[in-house]
DNA sequence: TCAAGCAAGATAAACGTTTACATATTGGAT
DNA sequence: ATCCAATATGTAAACGTTTATCTTGCTTGA
């Protein structure tokens, strides 16, 4: 009952009660060893905060010595695996370090990813990662201008063209490049002439590399007769991927399908089941990305797996070498790609033993 | 380049560049209208302010003020949909509110629990929303003794038999019993009566409730002969959920099985699978949750689906009537529960008929 | 002409910590 | 007796804001 409104008690009403001094209640109670403190005093110091249920204000404390304790984790959505993974080792990396990690969703949108980084300096956060939007590097110019560590982690984010700013961020992240490739060259090698592609035209590096991978990895095959029928979105959600799976199969009927988001994948495939399209026997299907859904459900997906723990605990050290401000031989390279790795299930159909 | 510490420019910066005091600069950085400002002047801090890329520190700030403008999320899990899914219209509320929402999670961990709601009490977090472990109530006491609002969600947490506290908290969550329920009787309806279940012996009271409910929705059933076998386990996990199923189906051979968890039911189904047992000829399925897996499968299950987006929002609305501290119908009542639905999928399997 | 009122701005106290510095009390050693 | 070191504690300044209070120079009405 009653009021809320400046009702913590302070390090004075401790002091007070304990019948000494704040100084003396604050190397008590930080377990700073610098002062000698009789065990009596201590002990009464203990059990006034205790009596008083004291918590010491990390606001106040923060103010005086300059260090926050907090990390700031900006993802996309949370519906994505990629990230909630990453988050999940970059959590355990940061606490192991004695920060306290935030997470927020910037929701794919640039101009929230603004706010909640604005936030995050407000807030006077020790580091930042980022999963950026499509307005990444511009959203981070603060960062760079008032030199707050930050490492950008699954989609690289570079200067506008018009930008005379070179300073590079840390990025760690997939082989998007090398991911589009392996579905490309897994349809090759079964065969696969007419495909489609279902991609997201995010101006994320990630999206342009997967459609170039893909490419490149199909090129070869198509040399000899072929089509290749794209369909895309500005956005990126399971509704979208079923839309544009409709789209493209209303419009032309290929053998095999890339998604290069598992997120359009979990619609595609409720399309087929919808149209009675049964996989692989009707149509085969690649995506990028190794949701649960995909792995558990029968036909197993073929899958493009991406090391989302490595990339949340290098991503993590990365930072953390940052805020040591040692010399660590981490921060000597700027931008960490892990290789990825086709998950074969049983979504692709041989065709060339017919 | 250059040094971290220290280095934000502070309000000072800003009046000296504007030559001007700090009392006028954060006037008109605030928007503050108490006062009158020349335009003349005005102009001028907003200049400097710029040029210095100042940022207010809400540190600072709130140790004057006496408001964080932050409320933190804890919930268990990022990958339990139930709980990220409510984050998500929760984090609208928040924000629309004007409050930002810093979201944690537990791992099902009382003892991070407990460090994390001292974490947010430290930070002065002006609210929480608790998606609790099973120390829920004990780690709470601590918002309790100080007063600080929160609301509990998805489960509900309650005073150990020892304690003489009675100050319920706010909770918003699902019909546990009913969701337990309706599996029950759905079963019974398509007669089965040789059925497992895999249950989690949480004792958080979701767990409890929803067997208690399937035992009713089936009891009736069973009173002419059937069987029910239950394999259960402390942790809840996808793996966790295969190791269940497995034990259970090397004992016995039911046609049927309730998975009382959605991430059980996700190990459960990949053991189904690897057996060679589908679903429903060899055996019938339905689970608590609706994960996007089960929806966009074949066979597309049967699932209690759980209002997560209710459960965010009205929760989000129950914690801001608390902090605008108005009189607000919301508040007198404690415990909002929200029905559950069966989203029929073609999983189970009708025996009445042979 | 002058007090009163008002516009436009400055000064300084306060928020809850941390910590440099000052003080007071001991017990030896000289 | 005197001085010093060691021990145990207190005082107060500082961190970056906000805001109550004070100051100054003008206007203006009687």
């Amino acid at each position: 009952m009653g009021e809320r409104r400046g009702k913590y008690p302070t390090i004075k009403d401790v002091a007070r009660l304990a019948n000494t001094s704040t100084a003396t209640v604050s190397y008590v109670l930080s377990g700073n060893t610098d002062r000698l403190i009789s065990l009596e005093l201590r002990d009464r110091v203990l059990d006034a905060a205790e009596e008083l249920h004291y918590t010491k204000s990390a606001v106040a404390s923060s103010l005086r010595v300059n260090r926050r304790g907090l990390v700031f984790l900006l993802i996309p959505q949370f519906s994505n695996i990629y990230f909630t993974r990453a988050c999940e080792s970059l959590e355990d990396v940061i606490i192991a370090n004695d920060f306290l990690p935030m997470i927020c969703d910037t929701r794919e949108d640039p101009e929230r990813e603004r706010k909640l980084i604005e936030n995050a300096v407000a807030q006077r956060a020790d580091g930042i990662i980022l999963g950026p939007t499509s307005s990444g590097w511009k959203n981070t110019a603060i960062l760079r201008k008032l030199n707050i560590p930050y490492v950008v982690v699954g989609r690289e984010i570079s200067p506008d063209k018009d930008s005379q700013e070179d300073n590079e961020a840390y990025f760690v992240g997939d082989d998007s490049y090398q991911a589009g490739f392996l579905a490309g060259q897994c349809f090759a090698r079964n065969g696969h002439r007419r495909i489609g592609v279902i991609e997201w035209n995010g101006t994320v590096s990630s999206a342009m590399d997967r459609s170039m991978g893909f490419y490149e990895g199909i090129r070869r095959q198509l040399r000899n007769g072929g089509s290749l029928e794209v369909e895309s979105s500005d956005v990126l959600s399971t509704e979208e991927g079923y839309r544009l799976t409709r789209e493209l199969l209303q419009r032309t009927r290929p053998t095999a399908l890339f998604f290069g988001y598992h997120s359009y994948a979990q619609g595609g495939v409720r399309y087929l089941a919808e149209m009675g399209l049964s996989v692989p026997e009707d149509i085969s299907v690649i995506m990028v990305g190794t949701p649960a859904w995909a792995q558990f459900s029968s036909p197993k997906y073929h899958t493009i797996y991406q090391s989302e723990d490595w990339v949340g605990s290098t991503a993590g050290r990365i930072l953390m070498a940052q805020l040591q401000g040692e010399e660590s031989p981490l921060l000597a390279k700027k931008r960490y790609i892990c290789p990825c790795q086709l998950i074969e299930g049983n979504s692709v159909k041989d065709l060339t033993r017919l």
